[in-house]
Formats: structure tokens, sequence, C-alpha cells
DNA sequence: GAAGCAATAGACAGGTCTGTCTAGTGGGCT
DNA sequence: AGCCCACTAGACAGACCTGTCTATTGCTTC
């Protein structure tokens, strides 16, 4: 019987593989990681890391899955913890404002990823797919709003998420979680 | 006599791989754009490149100088033109939505060039330099407005500004400047 | 006309990268 | 016991990269 990811006592190569790409694409990038230090940091085979995801591309894609996830579970059990539709648009910031505490967060992973990617390719898919989950969500809290253009607001808070995204990114300040937050709730409330 | 750039009979190696580099850099990133390329395309000799600029690292740093200044001078030109503080800050992202409606443009060129850069290299500190220029920029327009935080409004206004900047770089689409424009009507009448 | 200098053209070194292929090893199942 | 197969270990090919170095050309100035 082939060892699952519930056991602990041994990982196979797959998992091996995916948490220390997870680890040094997240920290230093896709294109600056190159597959031999995975392989040495992991203690895997080059056989078995294409035998496994095909390629590096393969074990890029398994890297993003990975991480929209993390994300899309982290926000929708956000919004469901409270009931008031206010109160949910708050969460997503406060949620944001979590991630930008973490230890060793160092800005969006699809940011990163997508900045340098070929047009057309894995990781821009990757990102397109997220990006269209993220549309959704901030389109469905407008609606609960109950805003005269729901489309117009989600656009906007958005907007605000995404701005709280880039400047982490750039200036490496979790602070400005904060002003997100500040800044939907005077969209919300006007 | 040397010719300089106001001549336009020919323009020496210096100006021909800046603008070359400009362009290609632009469109496809910094690290896939290769010397040889750059070399090829403005039809320069190495050894002209590396007299002129030093290294590659050189090259990009020009490059971004370039597309800093042309952008600190199209927002302070647009700041100028007006005398009403709240139109001022309308003016910068007026300036905004006409860069994006720019054929060709595909995004921040500090966005792109810094998502993998290593820290503390040339393009880590050319984009520092820039940041520190927009959040001055936006502190003197919230202070002309007379807010009782300026500082957190100008946070917010470049939030916006941000915003509307990953979300063109992700999704590609000009018409977010409007939505930019739009919440910041709504946070400066606040 | 001669000298000097900037620029061209391109070979070359030394490094990095992905992906393929071969050979050996060890544990589980029949 | 014997077989199978996943995995390890690592050499190798082929491509690409930056940066150096040499030889040559052509313009400018003395």
């Amino acid at each position: 019987m082939p060892v699952t990811s519930t056991t602990k006592v041994k990982a196979g190569p797959r998992e091996r593989l995916l948490e220390t790409a997870t680890r040094l694409f997240y920290a230093e990038g896709v294109n600056s990681v190159g597959i031999d230090r995975i392989l040495a940091e992991s203690g895997v085979a080059k056989g078995s890391l294409y035998s496994t995801y095909g390629s590096k591309d393969g074990l890029i894609a398994a890297y993003l899955e990975t991480r929209r996830d993390r994300q899309t579970l982290r926000i929708a059990e956000a919004i469901e913890k409270v009931d008031d539709p206010r109160q949910k648009v708050l969460a997503v910031f406060d949620a944001q404002a979590r991630l930008f505490a973490e230890r060793g967060f160092r800005g969006c992973a699809f940011v990163a990823a997508s900045a340098e990617a070929p047009r057309g390719g894995t990781i821009d898919v990757a990102t397109a797919g997220y990006r269209d989950w993220q549309r959704q969500m901030f389109l469905e809290l407008a609606e609960g709003l109950g805003a005269e253009d729901p489309a117009a607001l989600a656009r906007q808070l958005h907007l605000l998420y995404d701005g709280a995204t880039l400047s982490m990114r750039l200036d490496r300040d979790p602070s400005v979680a904060g002003d997100a937050r500040a800044a939907a709730a005077v969209l919300i409330g006007a």
C-alpha cells in the first residue's frame, strides 16, 4: 500500500519535491531556482522529478495550485465565519492582514510568478484562474451588500485588495492591509 | 565634436543601446532578454556595450532611470496643470488612465523588473527610489487637501494607484484606471 | 598623409540551466 | 526465493547566458 499524505512516517518523492519547491520558489522566484537545488534539498533523484511532474513547468503548476488552494480556502473560511454583509467584506481584509503578518510572507506568489512569465504559459493560465476566483468573490460580496452598482463596487474593493498586495511586495510593510481595510470601510459605508 | 542627442542624423551606440534595451526589456522582461539580442537589434558591438554601460546591470539601471524620469515628469505635469487640490488628485489618476491607454502599455516597468530581482540589487534600489517619489507625491497632495490625517489618506490613495497598477498588469484591462479614479473621488470627498 | 581612437565583428571562456539516459539498489509481493 | 518496480545517483547533451579579448575598419584631427 502506497504511503498517503496522512501518514507522517515518510513522505514520498512527490510530497518532498512539492514541499521543497514551494519553499524555494516562493522565497526566491520560480526562475531563479533551478531544479538541481530542489533535488539536492529534497533528497530526490532527478529521474523521480521527471517521472512524477513531467517537467519543471509541471512542478511550478503544482506549486501554484497549492498556493491557490491555500488562499481561497483561507478567505472562504473568513467570509463564512461572519453573517453581516459588511463584516464579510472587512473579514477579507482582515484575512489579508493576517496573511501579511505571517512570518516569511513576501507577497503574493502569483504576482511574483506571473511577472516574468511568458504570456499564455503555465503561470499565466494559473494566475488568470486565480484572478477569476477573486473577481467572483468580490462580486458576490458586493451583491450581498445591496449596492446600487455591485459590479463597480466589487471592482473598487478588488482594487484595494490588489493595492495592498502590490504595496506589500514592493515596500515590505504589512501595515498596509490596515489602510486597505480602512479605505474599504469608507467605500462600503458610502 | 561628438554627436549629441539633439542631433537626429545618427544616434551613437549609447542611444541606440538604450532605445533597443528599453523596448525589449519592457516587452519581455529584463531577465528574458539577453544582451546578444539587444546587440543584434541595435546594431551595436558587444565591446561598445561594455565600454559604455559597464555591464548588463548598468544598462538595466539606465533603462529604469529613463522610465522613472518619464513617469515622474508625466505626473508632475498633470498635477501642475490644475489648481484645485481635489482636481490635482484626480489628475494623477487621469494621467494613469492615459498611460494605460497607450499602445503597447503592459504595466509598470518597475513592478515587472522588481518581481524577480535579487534583494538589494540594482533593480531593487531603483524601485525603492521610485516608490519614495510616489509616496512623497501622494503625501503632498493629501496635505494640500487639508485632511485631518493626511498621511493616512495619502496611503489610501497610493493604495488605489497601486491596485490599478497591479490589476492592469495581471488583467490587461485599461478601464481599471477609471475605477481607481472613482474610488479616489469617494475617499477625498469623505 | 599619418596617427589616434571609437566602434565593429566575432571567437572564446566559464558558468548556468533543463531534460535524457544509464546503471545500480532495496523493499514488498507472489 | 525470486521478481518487479520505484527510487537513487550521476554522467551527459544541448542550449543559453554574461563578460573578455583580439583583430579590423573607418572617421577625425593634427
